[in-house]
DNA sequence: CATCAGGGCCCTG
DNA sequence: CAGGGCCCTGAT
């Protein structure tokens, strides 16, 4: 592992997201696969950002409650942040960390809901975010597909380590600092060739990240055209890029185009664990697809977030201790 | 040892 | 619209 670029400038301000808010539940999700871009622990999140082609070092920390929330953000960056460079960070990590996310609505109409009330009880506050850039999110959605949990951690980790920038900052005394990878500029990887991607061992993936990352450096996407486009535009475009199909689309919705409405894929995987959460069904012996789609109808224009508070509720269980049944389903 | 199925997607017929 | 192939890896 090469030095790290030091971070030694910082700055830092406040964030007020609308409560009720539960900084662990929002900030860290149990179910996303590890990547060395971040780090959490209770009341802490250190992220980094690559933020008009400036690397940053992002750390969150809780400074309020659920319904006095505060949270204060520092950023450490290699010189001096201008004014309006400032200003447009704040904007954009409001739109993607969605802290403004009003989750009255959807407390009052589901609080009863003999499922989904107690989730909402035990996790009051939790909101659905992203820490990525669009681009960002694809490559992520790319080494997720056809594979299971550690071999996606390694080819992130293999794409970090040959084109993405490993940042020091937050020092807590001289020598101690979070050493953590930040993301590449799509022409960093447009330089390389397909092979030089199929050495990190992602296979036949190199050929989407290589056909991706060209979309973004022509200009054939602009991620933030798109977020003012409708859902099924959104689709659309997303579709349209080579190596991206149903299920990527599926998460990128939700995740960075904040849609809670939109649950309408399942993979076989998942298939197994909703039969189990939604109807007691041993996992071997799965409730189809299409059943299971129309139950989630129920929940209506917050389809995806009553599927994501179940899912997380889940997860943070499992953390805790293991479920026995999911331990089976999710291969490490 | 060999074979196989995956936290999909593309391409073909 | 169904089905084969694809990189690699751990499971059998």
């Amino acid at each position: 592992m090469s030095d790290p670029v030091r971070l030694e400038c910082r700055w830092t301000t406040e964030l007020s997201p609308k409560p009720p808010f539960n900084f662990d539940a929002t900030l860290h999700k149990p179910d996303h696969f590890p990547s060395t871009d971040n780090v959490w622990e209770p009341g802490v999140r250190w992220q980094t950002m690559l933020w008009q082609g400036e690397p940053l070092g992002v750390k969150f920390e809780e400074r309020g409650t659920v319904d006095e929330p505060l949270v204060a953000l520092t950023v450490w960056s290699r010189k001096e942040l201008s004014q309006p460079f400032r200003e447009n960070l704040l904007t954009e990590i409001e739109y993607r960390y969605n802290f403004q996310l009003d989750l009255a609505e959807f407390y009052r109409l589901f609080k009863a809901d003999p499922q989904l009330g107690p989730v909402i009880t035990r996790w009051r506050g939790m909101k659905p975010l992203n820490h990525n850039s669009l681009y960002e999110y694809l490559i992520i959605a790319i080494v997720l597909q056809n594979a299971a949990i550690r071999r996606s951690v390694n080819m992130m980790q293999a794409l970090f380590e040959g084109y993405g920038t490993l940042l020091g900052y937050d020092a807590v005394d001289c020598t101690q600092s979070k050493e953590l990878y930040c993301f590449w500029e799509p022409r960093i990887i447009d330089r390389a060739t397909e092979e030089e991607l199929r050495a990190l061992k992602i296979g036949y993936r190199a050929k989407s990240i290589k056909r991706v990352t060209e979309a973004f450096v022509w200009g054939e996407v602009d991620e933030f055209e798109l977020r003012g486009k409708s859902k099924e535009e959104q689709r659309e475009a997303l579709l349209a890029l080579y190596g991206i199909g149903p299920a990527s689309v599926w998460y990128i919705l939700f995740d960075v185009f904040h849609h809670l409405d939109t649950m309408d894929h399942i993979s076989p995987w998942e298939q197994k664990i909703y039969s189990k959460l939604f109807f007691g069904r041993d996992p071997d012996d799965p409730v189809g697809v299409d059943e299971l789609l129309k139950t989630f109808e129920r929940f209506g224009q917050y389809e995806m977030l009553a599927v994501h508070y179940i899912w997380e509720d889940l997860f943070w269980r499992r953390k805790h201790e293991p479920v026995a049944w999911l331990e089976k389903l999710i291969r490490l």
